[in-house]
RNA sequence: GGCUGCGUAGCUCAACUGGAUAGAGCACUUGACUACGAAUCAAGAGGUUUCAGGUUCGAAUCCUGACGCGGUCACCA
């Protein structure tokens, strides 16, 4: 197939413009779209953008152009016109022999491999407390997106970058040395990764105590009495939270102190400070594993926060950025439409942003990546705009190729999840309740029985996550979504599940197959339309994963499985594989559901969902 | 308040980037298993695309304004 059906119909109709009414049209005059389903054929010709070129009416233009179409191209069988609308229709034979010498192979739709690198980074979570519903939509994005851009023919590298320093682990360090007694996650069995996070939380409790025992004091009654806005209690003290942390708590300057000491090497510090990372690592390690990612590099905040520095002073003498009399610096980005943007502190040192600058020359230097992809919450959509336009004025080389990934919050019914008010999802109990729906699912089938306990756990495994990741993954990124845990995830309709059993009947039809000679199927003449609708859903799917590579919306991919699986249902309904009327239907029929399984197991390996043999 | 994103069926989401009668799933009603697997299929009901203007052959999509809901406006990360 030398040339894509698309550009050939678009090339028939200029020739068509030109020999019918002398028009030098070019392809953008063109619109081509598929067609609806409620009409026959496959492909239409939008015509009125072309009245006004050709001086005719819509409707004619769709049948000259439509008769001139089937004359010139073999692929066009026959066509339609319904008011502006010439639907055309693809021939079969085009269909089947496009089916038997392309869809078949194993790697369709997949480009090749290129020397073209991309950094994606995902996940980044801080070491301070488990991974929770918000990480998942952050890592199941990451990855998916990671994976399309592999399909794209990219050479991707996964990195995450590990915020494994500063207040918030110190807060976790410092409630275990105080209230911990000694406690590890082996004595008491939990999670590690769950174990620092119960400091973390205790530390807040303990600190709220001391802190609304402060609130009754003298000293906090004159503080609040100075309030030039007047608010009330509940108002003002949380206001001020921040700064009694910073100013007046115990807790606050002892936590403080800590992270001081840490910056400064103190070795008992440090020492805490690698053994509750060390149980977070661990811990993360196996969320990571039951979610299916990896990365190809860590980048660890601790070794990378003083980044940066020698970029801002490069960006000085280059007059892209502007020191202040008391020594810190700034850029001016007002002509972007942003503002005045500190980038090194007064006393020199480094910023959030500091390190993001040197973090992006980092791996440059590591992978020679002209691209990059950060995986972060629409919350920082300001940030990293900021970012990208500061690494456009250094002239990074690779400045041209940033991309901020940015996805919308994760709602839960009651709306956002909040840590103060224990809302939380945490990750690890969201896959075993999508795991334990997937097996009260299973307790009312018998399409397994005859499997052993080890093999139907697995099966259930991969249902479970399928529905969790689908459920995720098929909504936009940029649309914030609402997720209700407590009904779980469903395991049918437009789900992660309905693919797989989609693949599994393929997978079915096949083993009762067994040996058997398909050259017949190339005799295959004339195509039910369940058949043509499948067949010209799969010539869809190399276009569709350059598209949402291009968008880097893995949610594109989700929707197309689904229709997949939903054209292949129909189908499996329609008509029959094995008891069909000759050997040729039997043999075509086969051919199609492995090409069809083949497509459905590689877009949803995209997705990072497993496809079971059975279910 | 400035900037910014969003508003589609009761609920969760689509709509090929300006094209046909705005589509799916869930939930609800009804029908189909001695069939290659019913985690399926088929049918029904469900809409003034928040509102008001504008642009044109044509608007959920683009422009203006209003209303509603987020996000963000640190020498924090």
């Amino acid at each position: 197939m030398t040339q894509q059906l698309p550009e050939k119909l678009t090339s028939g109709v200029l020739a068509g413009l030109e020999t019918l009414y002398g028009i030098n049209a070019e392809d953008k005059d063109v619109t081509l779209q598929s067609t609806r389903r409620e009409f026959d054929g496959e492909f239409t010709v939008v015509t009125f953008p072309l009245t006004r070129l050709a001086r005719k009416k819509p409707e004619q233009i769709g049948a000259e152009l439509g008769e001139y179409l089937k004359e010139t191209l073999p692929e066009v069988s026959d066509y339609n016109v319904i008011k502006g609308f010439l639907n055309l229709v693809i021939a079969d034979r085009f269909w089947i022999q496009f089916l038997l010498n392309t869809a078949a192979a194993d790697t369709f739709g997949i480009a090749e491999k290129t020397d073209e690198r991309v950094v994606v980074e995902f996940s980044s979570p801080n070491t301070n407390k488990p991974l929770h519903l918000g990480h998942v939509r952050n890592i199941l994005l990451g990855w998916s997106t990671a994976q399309l851009l592999t399909a794209a023919g990219f050479d991707v590298k996964k990195v995450q970058i590990i915020n494994d320093r500063g207040i918030a682990i110190c807060k976790s360090m410092l409630a275990w040395q105080r209230f911990g007694d000694g406690a590890t996650p082996q004595s008491t069995g939990t999670k590690p990764d769950h174990f620092v996070g119960e400091y973390y939380v205790q530390f807040e409790q303990r600190f709220q105590e001391e802190y609304r025992a402060w609130q009754q004091t003298p000293a906090a009654a004159a503080i609040r009495s100075n309030d030039p806005k007047q608010r009330d209690a509940e108002e003002f003290w949380k206001s001020y939270k921040n700064t009694y942390f910073n100013t007046h708590s115990e807790l606050g300057a002892a936590a403080k102190e800590m992270l001081l000491k840490w910056e400064d090497g103190d070795p008992e510090t440090v020492a805490l400070w690698n053994k509750m990372n060390g149980w977070v690592y661990e811990g993360f390690e196996e969320t990571y594993r039951r979610l299916g990612v990896s990365f190809d590099k860590l980048y660890y905040e601790s070794q990378t926060y003083l980044l940066g520095k020698d970029m801002v002073e490069a960006g000085l003498e280059k007059g892209a950025f502007y020191r202040k009399e008391d020594g810190s610096v700034f850029a001016d980005l007002s002509d972007a439409k942003l503002d005045q943007k500190a980038i090194l502190r007064s006393d020199g040192t480094s910023l959030y942003i500091t390190q993001d600058l040197g973090t992006a020359r980092l791996r440059y230097d590591d992978f020679g990546a002209k691209r990059m992809v950060y995986t972060v919450a629409d919350e920082q959509n300001y940030h990293f705009q900021v970012l990208f336009e500061l690494l456009k004025r250094l002239e990074e080389p690779y400045a041209d190729g940033l991309f901020h990934l940015s996805y919308g919050m994760v709602d839960l019914p009651t709306g956002r999840m909040k840590s103060r008010e224990g809302t939380v999802v945490d990750a690890d109990d969201l896959m075993d309740e999508v795991i334990q729906e997937a097996y009260q699912s299973s307790l009312e089938r018998e399409a397994t029985s005859e499997l052993s306990e080890e093999e139907r756990r697995e099966i259930i495994r991969k249902v479970g996550m399928a529905a969790l990741k689908f459920q995720i993954i098929k909504v936009g990124p940029q649309k914030r979504m609402t997720f209700d845990p407590k009904e779980s995830v469903d395991l049918q309709g437009q789900t992660g599940p309905y693919v797989q059993n989609a693949y599994v009947r393929t997978r079915a039809v096949w083993r009762k197959a067994g040996d058997r000679d398909l050259s017949a199927a190339a005799e295959y003449t004339q195509l039910e339309p369940a058949e043509r609708e499948l067949i010209s859903h799969l010539y869809a799917y190399p276009t569709l994963l350059r598209d949402a590579a291009q968008q880097y919306d893995p949610s594109v991919v989700a929707m197309y499985c689904y229709e997949l699986a939903k054209h292949l249902h129909k189908f499996w309904h329609d008509v029959s594989i094995l008891n069909a009327d000759s050997e040729a239907a039997i043999a075509f029929r086969l051919s199609l559901c492995r090409a069809v399984g083949n497509v459905l197991k590689s877009g949803m390996n995209i997705l990072g969902i497993e496809m079971p043999e059975r279910m």
